[in-house]
RNA sequence: CGAGGUGUAGCGCAGCUGGUAGCGCGCUUGGUUUGGGACCAAGAUGCCGGGGGUUCAAGUCCUCUCACCUCGACCA
């Protein structure tokens, strides 16, 4: 079992101590550093460098469905906050507020944004008069602040990077609408860059976010069998624009509310990519969002001729993909364990013997399979072995995921999978909010989501085994 | 906010019944090396988390405090 030996000791193995094994990779790979603030952290190039990627990605895709960019400011009055009665209620206990400005204490205090709602309903309250005015189709990114006790790097930390879209609409319909397509967006945006595959679905009463009519989420799930909330999308019907009197005049000439969405995904979805596709040499990023796809590692570099063909490599490969050398005097094996650490998806290796013979080493960093490949054929072979890399991504995690998910019946049998193989389990449940606490308070797990695809387990609820109104996905969750 | 744990060099740690600071890795310089974490030599690095006490003497004992980590209650 070469592939599986551990040139590392440096990482705590993921099943002697999966939250230890995160922590680990999360700074033996460069990603973050801890900060003198509590619950903040600092994101070094190399995690900057991912959120970027995935930055660039979404936002392409946020264009593509007609969004625009804005800003709005980063506090929020208290009267402002207070406009939308369970909104403030959700988001109250964790709030930071500014109280002085210098030495002056402020007339009334503001609130470190935790999230945009409020901001958005004031501006679109001046900016919307007519039904010519709408749709409103606006994104945000930016940093916000929410007082989290408990805090772990990327998973939930008090301040962090996100994006926030925010839509106005004239019509329920148009609103349920864009809903659902920005949930597609995220969904796709998962699986096909992010190879995470997700379940689609909607959340229950009692998880969906505050203010909200319905929320939709993407759920995934991380190798220790824990669910991962990675994207949501929400319905806010009319509410908010009563609350903050958002009203259009119609082509009828009557004034009419407007219905709004607001759908978020944020440096969380990093923590996902590492612990779906991690293992115990460290990170494994998928080539379409690796900010290094290939690293160049030179062998016997002080041979002459050797660190002229790498450089003359990373010339041309840099245009068929995003590429690194590593010229450091550091001895070969430790640059390539350092490199698997980082989860760079390909690793080229050359030297006098490859010279001679003109091919390179290719190794893959999901398996460290080699491939000797002639140098003449790197352009087209090496575009390959990355798309084949992305797809093996995606397919392990899928089979990932399908082995850690089961069905229960009962509430006996719910409890003994979570305990013995956690996972998502797939049970029947009634709609009766009860049933969710009583599930919650015995074991620990919510209902992730409501799936859009639905199946019969069975005809009763999995807890109070009344008439089941549809299936859902239980877990234990970040 | 409850329960537990840890603070000594950049990192990981040792430092006993108190006697004035040590190891490994890393770092710097020079040399030999290079296909899975090389070797030799010479260096540099400390308000022992912070305050207060006990003592002739405190990483070491007492006390308060702060920070961080892990696990639970609440959340992207």
């Amino acid at each position: 079992m070469a592939q599986d030996k551990k040139f590392v000791e440096a990482i705590t193995s993921m099943n002697e101590d999966f939250a230890r094994w995160y922590t680990d990779i999360v700074k033996k790979a460069d990603l973050v550093e801890y900060s003198g603030v509590k619950g903040c952290m600092i994101i070094r190039p190399y995690g900057y460098a991912l959120w970027e990627l995935i930055q660039k990605e979404l936002d392409r895709r946020f264009k593509e469905t007609g969004h625009e960019n804005v800003y709005m400011p980063m506090f929020i009055p208290e009267s402002l906050l207070q406009k939308e009665k369970d909104h403030v209620e959700g988001f109250a206990p964790e709030v930071a507020w500014v109280t002085h400005g210098g030495s002056e204490e402020l007339t009334e205090r503001l609130c470190v944004r935790p999230t945009s709602e409020t901001l958005f309903c004031d501006h679109y309250k001046d900016i919307i008069q007519s039904y010519r005015d709408l749709p409103k189709l606006y994104n945000q990114w930016c940093s916000v602040v929410r007082w989290e006790k408990t805090t772990r790097p990327f998973l939930r930390s008090v301040e962090f990077l996100w994006q926030e879209g925010h839509t106005a609409h004239a019509t329920a319909e148009e609103a349920q609408e864009e809903t659902i397509k920005m949930l597609n967006v995220y969904a796709s945006f998962c699986e096909e860059v992010l190879a995470i595959p997700v379940i689609k679905g909607q959340k229950t009463e009692r998880e969906k976010f505050a203010g909200a009519n319905e929320t939709y989420t993407i759920e995934s799930l991380m190798h220790d069998g824990k669910a991962l909330q990675s994207g949501t999308s929400h319905n806010f019907g009319d509410g908010f624009a009563r609350a903050f009197e958002i009203q259009y005049l119609d082509k009828d000439n009557q004034l009419k509310y407007v219905h709004q969405t607001s759908w978020g995904m944020s440096t969380r979805i990093i923590g996902a990519i590492i612990m779906v596709h991690g293992d115990d040499s460290g990170l494994v990023l998928p080539p379409r969002i690796a900010p290094t796809q290939l690293v160049i590692v030179p062998v016997q570099q002080q041979v002459e001729g050797v660190l002229e063909k790498a450089y003359e490599l990373k010339e041309r490969l840099s245009k068929i993909c995003r590429v690194k050398i590593d010229d450091s005097d550091k001895m070969p094996g430790w640059k390539f364990s350092e490199h698997e650490m980082r989860g760079i998806p390909l690793r080229l290796e050359v030297g006098p013997k490859d010279i001679q013979k003109n091919q390179v080493v290719l190794v893959k960093r999901l398996n460290r399979e080699k491939l000797f490949v002639s140098m003449d054929e790197l352009e087209t072979k090496i575009p390959e072995v990355l798309e084949d890399l992305q797809n093996a991504l995606y397919n392990k995690a899928l089979e990932m995921r399908k082995s850690k998910t089961f069905t229960a019946v009962n509430m006996d049998e719910m409890e003994r999978i979570l305990n013995e193989t956690p996972g998502f389990i797939k049970a029947m449940y009634c709609g009766n909010e009860e049933c969710e606490i009583t599930i919650k308070d015995r074991m620990g797990a919510t209902a992730r989501c409501i799936p859009f695809e639905q199946e019969q387990i069975s005809d009763k609820c999995v807890c109070c085994q009344k008439e089941a109104k549809h299936m859902v996905y239980w877990g234990r969750a970040y």
